[in-house]
DNA sequence: TTGTATGCGTTATCAA
DNA sequence: TTGATAACGCATACAA
């Protein structure tokens, strides 16, 4: 039979509320009972009862809020299904979500939106902005006992409880191994990033240069242009690149934008260059099964929502603290068999 | 507020336990007293709790059986990785798991396992060999009130509860997809199968010939050879293809046995040669690193395991029986950078 | 500082 | 055929 608090309580020779006093640090416990308590469980090897936790925690409701830069953005809609498939997981606890979305990567409508659901929640699960605004909005949230996790983007330091998201460097050397494999070890590369200056993106263009240097000295990068995350601008700076840079064999793009660029690519004629990509979503779909992008490289979408949620609800619901401090999805390669 | 017992009870003026017994088919309710439970219950929309079901379901204790051909072969090593995992998720719910392994394929030991098993467990998870006598004893099972979860290996036909295993057709064509990237469409491609008349075997053949069909007409299959699973064996007949088939630049290996086809290549000289294999065990992971093999197709072992376990308790404790009749594993392609 | 009683939702065992 | 009650493990309000 598994350790209870009844038998470590029959053991130590207190009651029940006792042993509970001292295994949550609710304090009112004399050293020497505390001390032999503590003994006994750790003897025993107490473990607490999830289900019993869950049952009683569901006198208490929880809210968590949810603050997603989501809007416009095809990535998030499966983040987004993963948050719901753990919503539906959680209703048994007691637990309710507060989802809100933005569109674009604005502090201060971050902050704001911050302050709104701030009287309302017990937990945040928050799209970050690493900017000075965000990061003490998370110091205030963390003194009056919100704890906050960031998902897919982190925060470069503060308090937050933890991280979910992608491994970018790993993404981008994954994405160079496949232009390695495709291209036989030779290629011209251009490079579409999103923004030159988002941390994400530089990562990703720093794995990929690294492993080319490393492992396919053949591949050289020509040139890099930015996507800025919008078609219309991602499709004239792919035109301008690809034809003052003939020589191009392969196209990496490392961000959103891919539409635009193979768009480029088809109207000048050079349906021959090998694009790889970043995410498998709706309209990605497409492209991959037009064979227009070799591969793609995922970053578990479903599961970052998922898990942040997840590990949202098992910290209030059973008092379990993330064990990690990032928690890093694989590197998935998604080819038109495969996806 | 969520819908509980009690509330249906109120509502239709019995008692839970009246609930209870409508709600769960256990008998002894007239006929209207059933009709007005099950329509409130309906009404309300009421979702059973998990917690609850938990905590009650902990007075009993439930035995669950697994059954593994697993001894020397690598493969399973992730899948009991994630029998662990699972299991130790399901300590709270008083569940025991009995494991047993064999070796081999050897349906006479395996029923002979089943029989012994038999008396201590209530459910059992079994990596089936498709043979009468097998499929006769799970109908044995069945009849006595044992669900049997196939894992890994499924039977043609008969009362298992659903499979957990992997999609061996999708194996097969993303291998070939990836042997499409990387050949640029043209090879001379021989074959290393385990056992020609394995069924998961020859599906991986048939989905890598297909997709060669296909998409890749100038990728020609010249031979074909058995490993047998083992090391000499594979080796040998490496050796032998190779020599009499001097013109195959690449190779797949659609199941184990993919060192000694590599120390064949090596020995004869001809590194040059693509090799595309299966799963992604501890020797596997020498040959990707050391670049013998381009990529590895993996069909997700933890989840297999994890996931089996994870159906034959949620149908003991919560009563939820799988809603899938097959659990197919995705097929994950592995490469140096992203192991 | 400590103990007791009650409830979370479900199930099982009695008693009626 | 039904209802009442106790139990699973944990948390907490209240009493001592």
């Amino acid at each position: 039979m598994a350790v209870t608090i009844k038998k470590i309580a029959e053991k130590s020779g207190v009651s029940r509320g006792t042993v509970d006093r001292v295994l949550n640090n609710r304090g009112n416990v004399s050293p020497d009972t505390e001390a032999i308590v503590k003994k006994v469980a750790e003897e025993l090897g107490y473990k607490p009862n999830i289900a019993g936790k869950a049952l009683a925690a569901r006198k208490k409701r929880y809210n968590i809020g949810i603050i997603l830069c989501s809007e416009g953005n095809e990535f998030f809609d499966d983040v987004m299904k993963g948050i719901h498939r753990a919503e539906e997981e959680s209703l048994d606890y007691g637990i309710t979500v507060l989802m809100r979305t933005i569109k674009g990567y604005d502090a201060r409508q971050q902050v704001q939106m911050m302050d709104e659901l701030k009287p309302q929640i017990h937990f945040l699960i928050l799209n970050a902005i690493d900017t000075p605004e965000v990061i003490h909005k998370i110091e205030e949230f963390y003194q009056d006992n919100i704890e906050v996790i960031t998902l897919n983007t982190d925060i470069a330091s503060g308090k937050r409880l933890c991280h979910v998201g992608c491994n970018y460097t790993k993404s981008g050397e994954t994405a160079a191994g496949m232009m390695g494999l495709i291209m036989g070890g030779s290629a011209k590369i251009g490079i579409a990033s999103g923004f030159f200056h988002v941390l994400g993106h530089k990562q990703r263009v720093a794995g990929f240069q690294d492993v080319c240097r490393k492992r396919y000295p053949g591949m050289e990068i020509v040139d890099r242009i930015e996507t800025r995350d919008d078609p219309a601008y991602s499709y004239e700076q792919a035109l301008l690149m690809l034809r003052s840079h003939e020589e191009i064999t392969a196209v990496y793009v490392a961000a959103s934008g891919t539409a635009g660029v193979c768009r480029a690519i088809e109207e000048l004629g050079r349906s021959d260059i090998t694009v790889i990509a970043c995410d498998y979503t709706e309209s990605m779909k497409a492209l991959v099964n037009r064979g227009m992008v070799k591969a793609t490289i995922c970053q578990q979408p479903f599961t970052q929502g998922y898990k942040s949620l997840n590990l949202a609800v098992n910290y209030l619901v059973n008092g379990i603290a993330p064990y990690k401090d990032i928690y890093a999805m694989k590197s998935e390669i998604k080819i038109f068999e495969n996806v």
